[in-house]
DNA sequence: GTCTATAGGGCGATAGAC
DNA sequence: GTCTATCGCCCTATAGAC
């Protein structure tokens, strides 16, 4: 099974993939892309608003698990721990994912313009959580500070998990890091 | 006095913030910016490397007063007290700046472009925040963790301030949400 | 599917200051 | 003369308009 998804989109997603890896974003052009996949310029566009977006589309299904999971959390989870099993239910779909991760992490580190758009998805991340949590009547500010500490917690764990050996437990550094914070505003 | 008046750079970020606060950073060309500070579009990026940058050169010296202090702080405060200590420092310049920042903000508020910007250099702040504590001697991920959780009290006191009425004492905010912090990692 | 505005930059010319 | 800031011209590619 050579692609992970038929049709368009995803023969974009994998086209993008593949030259941003091999020559780098800056120096693959939207044409580049769509001519790998067999489609126009003009299609790329229909699908993706930017050139960077088609790095980023694959992250709302995660978006929607995190969301998920702190809804359903039981009424008495405290807010950051409620912003923790969100963090879990993403992890697991993180594992099944495969190589796939690291390298996309790789070409994102490679590239300010797609780090930007990163911090925008994490970003967006923190404010979905946070109205999650106001939904279970978590008042402001302490939403929102304790969906953005849970994404720092995201951020740094998932940077050891890209930086560090293969096969590293997503949960585990996850809980350390959010062990960590707990620490450190004691 | 020479042949060019001084400060071209001061020039065009005053013609900037007037041009997108008149018809919108998107309606703006890097031309037009150029033109109203009397220079030419290839002096603009001598100065810029891009067109967004023009809102936020500005923001470096805020960067050096917070990891000054950070560094300055005493050697038995804690991790996420030298940040406040350094938010704190950030706020002195702050509220002398008079209205520009709320002008600023209030083109940045209205271009998701010029707000990922934004987002690069809070987490600028937080990376150089970081460095900053581990100069002090404290570990990773803890200086992170803590540096980034700063970021995020930075971020909620600063939209409170924004969006509040006129006047309101930017260290009274930031404390109120560094406590808020606290309470809702204990 | 074509057409265009504009970001962003490479290179060399030029016009002063010293 | 050197050094530096600015400009002119030309180019590519994105993104969106028609």
């Amino acid at each position: 099974m050579g692609r992970w998804a038929p049709g368009a989109q995803g023969r974009l997603e994998e086209a993008a993939m593949e030259l941003f890896e091999e020559r780098g974003f800056e120096n693959t052009t939207v044409a580049d892309i769509a001519e790998r996949a067999g489609l126009t310029k003009r299609t790329f566009f229909r699908y993706f608003p930017d050139k960077r977006e088609v790095l980023f589309s694959g992250t709302e299904p995660l978006k929607g698990k995190f969301v998920e999971a702190i809804v359903a959390a039981s009424a008495d989870t405290a807010p950051l721990d409620a912003i923790a099993l969100g963090l879990d239910a993403m992890a697991d779909l993180f594992t099944t994912i495969g190589d796939r991760p690291r390298k996309r992490q790789a070409i994102i580190g490679a590239n300010p313009e797609l780090q930007e758009r990163e911090l925008v998805k994490m970003i967006a991340f923190a404010a979905a959580g946070a109205e999650a949590l106001r939904d279970r009547g978590v008042a402001e500010p302490a939403a929102s500070l304790a969906a953005e500490a849970g994404i720092a917690v995201l951020r740094i764990a998932f940077e050891q998990w890209v930086t560090g050996p293969k096969g590293q437990d997503m949960k585990k550094l996850l809980h350390d890091s959010l062990a960590e914070l707990k620490a450190v505003a004691a």
